[in-house]
This record gives structure tokens, sequence and C-alpha cells, in this order.
DNA sequence: TCTGGGGTCCTAGGACCC
DNA sequence: TCTGGGGTCCTAGGACCC
């Protein structure tokens, strides 16, 4: 961020009277059916290298009518190919995805109001505007007409809420939820349909008896602190009335780390393997930091067993730094503080990135 | 049909300094 | 000699999301 960068935040954070989240339905399994039309209305699924029967391969997403079969992302490839045998299989693109969610961006971004873009398929769309269903529907026919792509809107005047409201608008619907229908909608929904809290929350929360939105929304703050502590105590609280974060950022997001991992076909036992991975993760992230033109400040290498108990050791650096040596001597090191005594299915590297300007003598060296 | 890959943020606790 | 705190830096680990 240069000069004015704090200005230009102040600026482009906007308060609006309504937030459109904008989902891309089936995103990966869409840009594939742009380009093979011929597969549409059929079982698409997209992971790995296209291949069914590569093993701890997993599915990256799965077309509507997949998930028919029973075909869900995280599932792998092999099981998928047995729940759905008909379906076609494709590798996953990432170069294509990327020009794809840039189109729909541009296009929103075009629309003239504040886009805060939240990964491939998703973006947050501020808008003043009296009539926020005709201009979630004009989305959803922009981004047809221009893309070919179908999206589902949700309206609402948080993030969160509008989060949870696309919910109800897939496949290719719009949907608004605000303090008129959110309790009738939610009140009676167990607590993870809110967006940010997971089964971990969910477990805890039943222990205290709190199984439901509504049930969340009535609950004593002071116990919510005591239990979860008092910034997340408050947030879940918020979260489950319905409340949630209303900013919509149009600057560009700067990444807070890159990160390579990588499981292996066969778990590794030698040593001289797992150093070999491991140099080449942290050359693989370097080079992507270094093509963005950031620093790192830390290194971190990520371990897990053949008993997928998995393990994260990270150390800081000297000083930020772009040097390939320090870095990958850095990553051999923690590397070396794992007790290394058992099969490993999956190795990772990690760069912490300088998130300031840094001083010209901690950019510079190696120029 | 064993369990991918890429991220963010929060909390806790030890070390150390004043 | 013993003691109280505050504050910062650092790492580990949990939790959640797409």
């Amino acid at each position: 961020m240069g000069v004015g960068g704090a200005q230009a935040l102040w600026d482009m954070n906007t308060h609006n009277a309504w937030i459109l989240h904008v989902d891309l339905d089936q995103f990966l399994a869409s840009v594939e059916l742009r380009r093979h039309p011929e597969l549409a209305g059929l079982p698409v699924i997209v992971g790995g290298s296209g291949d069914p029967t590569e093993p701890r391969k997993v599915v990256t997403c799965a077309s509507y009518e997949a998930r028919e079969f029973g075909v869900h992302a995280g599932m792998p490839l092999r099981a998928a190919a047995r729940r759905c045998p008909g379906a076609t299989f494709l590798p996953s693109d990432s170069a294509a995805y990327d020009a794809a969610s840039d189109e729909v961006m541009t296009l929103l971004r075009d629309l003239g109001h504040p886009v805060e873009v939240w990964g491939w398929d998703e973006a947050y769309l501020g808008a003043d505007v009296e009539d926020p269903v005709a201009l979630a529907r004009r989305i959803q026919e922009i981004i047809a007409t221009e893309t070919g792509l179908a999206c589902s809107v949700g309206i609402s005047d948080n993030k969160q809420r509008a989060k949870v409201a696309t919910g109800f608008g897939k496949p290719a619907g719009v949907h608004a939820l605000t303090d008129d229908n959110w309790m009738s909608t939610m009140g009676d929904r167990s607590v993870d349909a809110l967006w940010g809290v997971g089964p971990k929350t969910t477990k805890k929360l039943a222990a205290m008896g709190i199984t439901t939105v509504a049930d969340l929304a009535a609950t004593d703050p002071a116990v919510l602190t005591t239990e979860f502590g008092p910034s997340t105590g408050l947030w879940i609280l918020l979260l489950a009335k319905g409340g949630g974060d209303a900013t919509v950022s149009a600057e560009p997001w700067v990444p807070r780390s890159r990160s390579h991992v990588v499981t292996f076909a066969e778990d590794l036992t030698d040593r001289a393997e797992m150093n070999a991975a491991v140099v080449e993760l942290a050359q693989r992230t370097l080079a992507d930091i270094v093509g963005q033109q950031r620093v790192a400040t830390r290194v971190a290498v990520t371990v897990r067993t053949n008993t997928f108990f998995t393990r994260t050791k990270i150390r800081k650096l000297p000083s930020p730094t772009t040097d390939a040596e320090t870095i990958v001597a850095t990553a051999l090191d923690v590397l070396d503080l794992f007790e290394l005594d058992r099969p490993v299915r999956l190795l990772g590297v990690r760069l912490e990135l300088a998130m300031t300007d840094e001083p010209a003598s901690a950019v510079s060296p190696g120029r």
C-alpha cells in the first residue's frame, strides 16, 4: 500500500443502505460447461487431474446434476466415481477460473457501486438504491448475458446476513433477509446455519443447551463471553440477531500469506525426500510472492503423518526478505523441529508476508 | 472406498523487560 | 528480599471459510 493508502481505504469503505452478496452458482463446473456445451445438463465433476481413479484427490466442484448422485466438494474422486459413474471428470484449471472470475468482477465494478471480492466466485456490493431486488436481477442478467454464468444474489444490510440470504436464493435466484423476516426465517434453524458458526462452536453451544438461532439470540451476553471470550462471544450473539459487518471495501485485498501443500501419492519415510519436498515447496511459494512483489517475514512448515496428525511450526525470519537461501534454509530448520518418526502424508510451506511498506533496507537486498 | 488445497482470524501462554 | 503488575513479542493451536 502506497502513501495515501489509508485515506483511500477510508474513502472506499462505504456504509450502504443495502449489501448484495453475489455468488456464482457451481462456479468451476459452470466455467467448464461454457467451453464444453455438449455437457450441459449432464453430471460434471471437477478435481485433481481429471482422472477419477487417482487416489488422494478430491472433488473441487460438482455440477448440480452430479450433486443429485450425492457427489459434493471434498469427496474423494474415487468415491465420486462410484456414486456417479456416468459423470464427466475434468481436471481443475485454475487459470481458466481466474480469468472467468476477473470477467465477472469487472462487470460488477462497472455498475458503479463499491465491490468487495471474496475469492473466485463471490463478491459483496454496497448500494444505496431504492430497489435492491431490481439491482440483483440486473446483475444476474448482465453476468448471464456477458459471461454465460449464473449467479445467486442475497440482499441484506450486512455481509453475514446477505451471505445467508444467498443460500435461500440458490440456484440463480434472489433472496432478501432483513429484520422483518430474519427471526421468522432463521429462528428455528441450527446455529450452524450462521456464517462463522461451525461444528465445534455448535457442539459447545449444544452442551450449554443452545441449539437454535433463536436460543443463541436470547442468550445472556455474559454467558457467551465467559465461554468464548469477549470478542467471539459477542460476535456470535450479534450474528444470531441478524447483525454483522456492514462495510464494503473496494480496496484491493492484500494477502497475508501464501502457501503450498502437497499430499503425496504414497507416504514419505525417507528424510532426504522430505527435505527435497520442502525445498521445492519453499521455492515455489517464494516465486509466487516475488512475482507479486511481496516480502516474507515468517516461514511455516506443516507436517501431516499417516495417522492424519497435523502440526505446523513457524519461525520469524531475522528480517523481512525474499532471499532464496535464507528462506529455504529456514524452512529446512523448521522441518527439523519435528520428530519425523512416522510416515509423512503431507508437507506444506507457508510464507507470511510483510504488511506495511518495508524500510528500503529490508526490501532492497539482492538488487 | 478413508480424509485436497488455499486461506484468515482469534486466543492462550511463555519469555522478557520495565 | 520479596513482590505486583503492565506491556510486547513470539509461537502453538483452534476454528472457520471457500
